[in-house]
DNA sequence: AAAATTATTGCAACTATGTTGCAATAACAA
DNA sequence: TTGTTATTGCAACATAGTTGCAATAATTTT
């Protein structure tokens, strides 16, 4: 039987920060932008049950951090992860974007189920100060 | 003054492993295949050295574990990591793609400089038996 | 070939991200 | 208001990876 969910205070906070940041959170994120004292193990137990209701997804970054976003087109059922995310090298957000990715062919033989896809360049903000003095890109810790 | 290299015989190890496997590697997977005894300190610092050298590269998998790869067509000025990572649903494989990945057209405003591209699937192998008896992808706990 | 130099290794302790068991707390139903 | 039980906070744990340092072993020098 489904255990029944409730709605709480905790829940409420994750989610309003979720739904107000533009760009993808991880924990460390959460931990700054919610004000009232919050355990660590409440705040991944409630990501997670997002994640687990399909409203929620999550990216890895490279570094080795989890970073969550708001579903826009998902269900529970099936979650629409074969999109786009986009890391700025400068700002250093990740963004989900709701365009769906093509990839191009893959070799005969493979079959595609998903394809999680994070780019990584210069988001508007950032790109008019890209030749600000030569800079370089923020050392981009290789995949 | 660019510290002179030595070659080991823990890095003559490590690289042969490398060579030898079609997949990229975790920590695991290199400890399970190197009969010697080798601290996992030396191995992660060797691989590391590696993928400063730009001959190997990393790829992040959605377990928060780091595979590790030869690179086929990078330079340690230049890492090609723009290319797909295929990782199998059955067999839990994670391969490298050579062929280059084109992206759909990101919105305007933004720039690419890399992207990284991991795609689950059905590798050839494990395609035939995808219906075996009506198979779960096996709850994709990956290696 | 032996000695000197210093990159590399092994060890142990540590960091960081995330998870789990359990008693206390707080949603929600009655 | 009271009872039920999902949820929280705490503390301890798990896992992936890193770091300082003394011992070891590739190279270079003699």
């Amino acid at each position: 039987m489904e255990k029944l969910k409730r709605n709480t205070k905790a829940k409420q906070l994750i989610m309003s920060v979720l739904a107000n940041s533009p760009s993808a959170l991880c924990y460390d994120d959460f931990e700054r932008r919610i004000p009232a004292r919050m355990d660590k193990a409440t705040v991944y137990r409630i990501l997670q049950g997002f994640c687990d209701d399909g409203v929620v997804h999550k990216i890895s970054g490279e570094n080795g951090k989890t970073y969550y976003a708001l579903c826009h087109h998902c269900s529970s059922e099936r979650h629409n992860d074969s999109h786009l995310h986009f890391r700025c090298v400068r700002c250093a957000t990740i963004l989900c974007m709701d365009e769906p990715i093509s990839i191009s062919p893959l070799p005969s033989g493979y079959t595609m189920l998903e394809a999680s896809c994070l780019v990584s360049g210069y988001c508007p903000d950032c790109l008019p100060l890209r030749d600000e003095k030569h800079l370089q890109p923020t050392k981009t810790t290789t995949t």
